[in-house]
DNA sequence: TCTTTGTTTCGATATTTCTAGAAATATAAA
DNA sequence: TTTATATTTCTAGAAATATCGAAACAAAGA
């Protein structure tokens, strides 16, 4: 096997996270628009609930591919551009 | 959004197919090795029944990232490689 | 034709995942 | 402190997925 297999893991962890269509649409949302927090994001998709929306960002920033930025009250989000450089470029075409 | 947005569907596919361990166990290896067929990748993942691998490849080939070849009683898979540079060049790297 | 080998489909079960509401936690502001 | 807003955790039901064994299908060869 190669090297890479060492990272597999990671690798299922961000495919994972992007094999749903929720989750894609935040992260090509947080590659258009930079400081975006939970609710923010909640507002650009389609009635979904906080708690719904929360579940899906914990998958996308415990994989690696969002990093998160706490800011008082808030919680601002952005792509990781190395891991997604790295997995799925296509994020950041 | 995006115009790479319209083709969500396949992304979604794609990354859903690669996010599952033998699965990416599978599209890596043919990276490394051509011209296999089922019963060859039957062999180099450990025990997994010929039913189940068949319902992974169909997973892998319908989101476009493996060829089949058929030649006789074997099928043959590849990687589409634009596919695979498109949305995951990690499996080529 | 019969047999063997390779692959898929079917049926069933176990596990995971998605989703949301309610409750909890955290921070800021009145 | 009380209130309001932002986010997470807990819980549970519904839907999707993974897995296997058995049966079916397909192609090759004896």
């Amino acid at each position: 096997m190669r090297e890479n297999q060492a990272d597999i893991g990671q690798a299922v962890k961000v495919y994972k996270a992007l094999g749903e269509p929720t989750r894609i649409k935040i992260a090509l949302l947080l590659t258009e628009e930079i400081n975006l927090c939970c609710s923010d994001i909640g507002e650009r998709l389609e009635s979904i609930a906080g708690s719904t929306l929360s579940h899906h960002l914990k998958q996308l920033t415990d994989c690696g591919l969002l990093n998160l930025r706490k800011d008082g009250t808030y919680i601002y989000y952005s792509v990781n551009r190395d891991i997604a450089e790295k997995y799925a470029p296509y994020l950041l075409a």
